[in-house]
Parts: structure tokens; C-alpha cells; sequence
DNA sequence: GTAATTTGTCGCAAAATGTAACAATACCGG
DNA sequence: CCGGTATTGTTACATTTTGCGACAAATTAC
């Protein structure tokens, strides 16, 4: 049996939740919204839900103090909405715990489109990829990355063979391009937790690829250090 | 093919209707115009309009209501003409559904800018790119800042490599020109509440961006620093 | 005017990163 | 099973980035 999966707005502004709540809806989701964190923990008491929407900028408790909670407690995935741009590194990853941001205003397309990203991400993470919707691959920068091959093809017809590891880091940078990943999260998603090898390990990785794919080695503009941080690739992705 | 955005006027007012008019054909735009939200309707019906310039005072149908329904049905993105200032923050975002706004009396250059802002936006946002930044960068005095590279430009074509440190500093700025910023905001936004580290780590990162961006170090025009408070960005920045 | 506070920046040390070289391991065809 | 090859982990060292103390310069208070 599948169902569609249940999104819940988290905003204490009404009209956007009401807006928000039946565009959604319209798109095939089940939607529940809540106007404060009290109401959010209620229905996450209550229902299952598969992500959350939710606005940082909230009357009572604040809404990075819920996403943090919330992502301590193994909860669904956060989707946050944000007044302003820019600082949005620590906003996405381990110290808040969101899995995406959007600055408002944004497009109601958008949104839906991280939605369907977030879930496609913590889909393939909790089952071993069992239901179907696959990609065949990635295009970004010049380079075009399918997941079956390990092969990348650039543009001008080149091509670029890569070894498996450096395609399960390049295609983790992929699948969360423009978010800064920490070394410990490459090597949990190429590695699963066990293996606690050296992290450095992931340096090498990373400069082996870049060695493959940036144009100038000393300048690396696609996989680029977030110093203190980790990496982040920074290129317009399009998934095949 | 590439043809001119087709701009939709809707005003009540005939003689701001053909100024905006004529404004907006003289600088390469098609236009069409509305009297009222009957006219409009029609002209989204009839024509495929990439940007509606809406009043948001008129007889009939509220402004208001005609931006909001626009914005349900995934219409085209609509600048607010207001009469009043304040009140202004509700407008733009979810909630009414405008992507801009401009109070009347207003500069007609500054409907121009706006307009241009505003469908660079929505052709950014509207590729199917799953992940990516709201913003391509900042243009400021001679400089360059995209997000994707970490890299400055100068508009005589030199570059200027900043570190990931800088790049925090500066994107912070530009993303508030011409406001003060403290310090512990500055180290909020570049570290996170968490590490409280010497606020005096700002001034060193100031002091190194300086040297990088200012023409004379010792006279600091970009960079400035307000005694007692912190630092602002004094420039006319223009978002990418 | 002087004193107190704040800021600018240099120099240095600590921390983080890049990468070459090498060792260990996995892989593969016989 | 074996030798050869490709891949990956580890170490070592160079380099970059950053934080911090120190002191001079600038600003404000008095």
C-alpha cells in the first residue's frame, strides 16, 4: 500500500499556512498545519508525519529551537523558512538539523520542489532504495555523472573514469549540492557509521576527485572548503 | 526565440496607467494594460504576461484579493503599487502573494529596477533546479561577488581570492548594505551562537577583507566602521 | 588638554587543509 | 591460489586560514 505522503506547515502567520496548506494539497499531499511549536508537537503526537515545513521566525518558541529538538529526536525531516538569505550554512546540517531552507518570499513551485528532493533523500536512506523512483544520474557544471556507469562524460565528449568511492562522495555531494557537508557526514553516507576510518581519508577523496573535475586545481570552484566545516559543491545541478 | 517580458499594467487611473505605459515601452518592454480586475483577467487570458505591475487601491475588485487569487493559480509574479509606506511587510511573501512593491509617488527608474529584479528572480527560481541559491551573487562598487565561486572580480577583469572566513564576513555585509553591524552579530552569523570566540577575531577578518577590497587601505570606504556599534558596508550593492 | 575606551593591524602560533608518497587492501583474470 | 593492478587508507609535510596578544592609532569622555 502506498500513501501519500503527509507534510506538516508549521507558521504562525494563518494566511500562509491556509495558502501553503492548499497548494500542497493540491499537489497531492496530505497537509497539516500547526500555528506554534505546542500545536506541532501535538501533531506530531498524533499523525505520522514525513517532513515539516516550518518558519524560523515564530512567536513563543523559536523556530530553530524546535528544528533542533526535533532533529534530536530522530524526527522527520525539516524544510525551514527563512526571512533573509545568506548565513544559511549553519542553518542546514548537523547544528540546526534542517535538511533545506527557503528564503520568503519564495515561489510556491520551489518549495514543492525541495519537498520532493528532502523526501527522495530520506527515502533512500531509511530503506535500502526499495521503491522505484530512481535517477539515472546528474548534469552539472560540464559534467554529466550517471548512477549506473562510473563514468563521467563531459560536455566536449571527454570522458573521465572514476573509481567507486569517488562516485559515492561526488554523487553525496550531488544529491545535497550547495549544502555544506561535514567530513563525519561524507563518511557516514560512503561508509556507513561503522567504519570510523581516519577522516582525512575524505581530504584525499575530495582532492583526487578534484584533480578530475575542477578545471583549475589550484582554484577549485566545484567542490569548494568550507573551512571548519567541510565541503560543499557549488554548481546549477539538474537530476536525469 | 527570445522576446521582450511582456508587462501588465493594472491601474484605475488612466493617466498612470499610460505613463507607466509609455515609461515601461521606451525601455524595451511590451506592455498591455487594465483598467480594473475584469480587464485583467481577460489579459492573462488572452496573452502570456510575464509580469503584472498591479495598483493595489482600486474600485471594484480589491488589489489585494486580485494578487492573492493571481498567486494560487501560479500566475505571473505582480509588483504592488501602495499608496501608504508600512504595513509593507505583509505584502510581499505568501501571505498576499506580491513579489515587490513601490509606494506611490514613485520613481519611475525605480519601477525599472524593481521589475527587472523581480523577473530575474522568477527566471532563476522557475529552472527546475532542485537545490541552489536564491541568490547568483552581489555587485558592488568594482567588485563581484558570486556565491558559487568564492571568488571576487574586479570589473579591469582581476580577481581577488578570498578565504571561506572572508567570504562569510563579506556575503554577510552585502546582504545588509548600508547597515550597522555589531560584532556579535557578525560572529553569530559566521559561526553560530555557539562558539562565543573573541569578538576582536572580527576586526582581524575586517582588517584582511579591507586589504583585500579597499583602494586605500587607510582610508576604508566600503568597509566602514561605525565607533561603538561595528561595521557597515557603505556601497550600492545589486543582487545577481 | 589628559585619561579611558575602542579600533587597526602586525606577527606569531595553533588549527585545518591540500596533496604527494607510500602502505595496505580489495579486485580480478588466469 | 597467485601475481598484477587498481583503489583506498595513512602518514608526513607544506601551505593556508584563523585566533589572539600586543601595541599604536583613533575616538570619546572628562
Amino acid at each position: 500500500m502506498k500513501t501519500e505522503p503527509h507534510i506538516l506547515v508549521v507558521d504562525d502567520h494563518r494566511d500562509i499556512r491556509d495558502l501553503v496548506t492548499r497548494y500542497l494539497k493540491r499537489h497531492g499531499f496530505r497537509v497539516s498545519s500547526a500555528a506554534d511549536g505546542t500545536q506541532m508537537k501535538q501533531s506530531l503526537r498524533t499523525a505520522v508525519i514525513d517532513l515539516i515545513v516550518l518558519d524560523i521566525m515564530m512567536p513563543g518558541e523559536d523556530g530553530l529551537t524546535l528544528c533542533r529538538n526535533n532533529h534530536q529526536d530522530d524526527g522527520p525531516p525539516v524544510i525551514l523558512l527563512t526571512a533573509m538569505a545568506g548565513e544559511t550554512d549553519r542553518i542546514v546540517g548537523l547544528e540546526v538539523g534542517a535538511d533545506d531552507y527557503l528564503v520568503k518570499p519564495f515561489n510556491p513551485r520551489e518549495l514543492l520542489a525541495r519537498i520532493r528532493a528532502v523526501l527522495r533523500r530520506s527515502a533512500s536512506s531509511s530503506e535500502a532504495n526499495s521503491s522505484g523512483e530512481h535517477i539515472k544520474g546528474w548534469q552539472f557544471d560540464q559534467w554529466e555523472l550517471l548512477t549506473n556507469g562510473r563514468i563521467l562524460k563531459n560536455v566536449d565528449g571527454t570522458k573521465q573514469s572514476i573509481s567507486s568511492g569517488e562516485f559515492k562522495i561526488l554523487s553525496a555531494l550531488l544529491e545535497r549540492a550547495n549544502m555544506v557537508l561535514s567530513r563525519d557526514q561524507l563518511l557516514d553516507i560512503c561508509h556507513g557509521r561503522d567504519a570510523r576510518a581516519f577522516e582525512r581519508a575524505i581530504d584525499n577523496q575530495i582532492s583526487r576527485l578534484r584533480g578530475k573535475i575542477e578545471h583549475d586545481r589550484n582554484n577549485p570552484l566545484l567542490i569548494q572548503t568550507v573551512w571548519g566545516d567541510g565541503y560543499k559543491l557549488c554548481a546549477e545541478v539538474e537530476m536525469l
